[in-house]
DNA sequence: CAGCAGACGCTTCCTGCACC
DNA sequence: GGTGCAGGAAGCGTCTGCTG
């Protein structure tokens, strides 16, 4: 697909010409997280048509943000992963994730939840400045993703996958968003039933602490 | 089965123009 | 200057089929 150009002298038009086509974005937040399948990427995105996805993927790696690589023998498969300057758009994509998470709490109808964007939103919402204190393992389940983040030496780790000998498991769903936007206590998500613990149940405080939506985004008026 | 790619129809965007 | 409309271009989604 031939690109258009915003035909500004700007570096954000060029970025935007890079990655602001629909769904390029949601690619880069997938690979930021690991390389992946072109099938891994189909499941990450259910909704992309397969069309797009190989028209995006072919266009993020002539533009230099994506590279095909082909795995050794005996798999022989083609994985798609960023290079050294797709990655460099992590700190934009968190920072878009975090500002795109003010705008609501609750998953309109439809919406997925998938590891890939569970691992990213929490990148998104993590507090470093809260992470001080021991090192605690969490692991998330939210509408069949597991996920799992590690805080050690006030760095978080987030990736797809459980996390043998978590030291909270919690298991929820759009309650999620609520909590992490302290609109719901913990102590309401737990006797409300909005979340199961297996672990410390007190840990639940700390994650709230540790991963937290900023105030929501003001409403337009309506005008009625 | 993975990884595309083409055809087709629909939607959205852009541009130029007219009108107030 | 702001708004509305029409026509063309571009983009998107679904379906289907091809290749290795």
């Amino acid at each position: 697909m031939v690109q258009r150009s915003y035909g500004e002298a700007c570096g954000l038009a060029h970025a935007l010409e890079v990655v602001g086509e629909r769904w390029a974005l949601l690619i880069v937040r997938d690979l930021l997280v690991g390389p992946r399948r072109y099938t891994e990427l189909r499941k990450g995105l259910p909704r992309i048509p397969t069309n797009i996805l190989s028209s995006r993927l072919k266009d993020l790696e002539l533009s230099g943000v994506v590279r095909r690589r082909l795995l050794p023998r005996p798999s022989s498969a083609v994985v798609y992963e960023l290079t050294e300057y797709g990655a460099d758009l992590e700190e934009a994509v968190v920072a878009l994730g975090r500002w795109g998470a003010r705008l609501g709490t609750q998953p309109r109808p439809g919406d997925v939840v998938t590891p890939d964007s569970l691992v990213m939103a929490l990148r998104s919402v993590f507090r470093p400045e809260a992470a001080a204190g021991p090192d605690v393992g969490y692991e998330l389940r939210v509408d069949g993703a597991v996920v799992h983040a590690r805080v050690a030496g006030g760095a978080l780790t987030a990736a797809p996958g459980p996390l043998p000998g978590a030291d909270l498991v919690i298991e929820t769903g759009p309650a999620l968003g609520a909590l992490l936007h302290g609109t719901l206590t913990p102590t309401d998500a737990i006797t409300g039933g909005a979340v199961r613990l297996t672990g410390d149940p007190a840990l639940l405080d700390r994650f709230t602490g540790l991963f937290r939506i900023p105030p929501p985004a003001p409403r337009p008026r309506t005008g009625a």
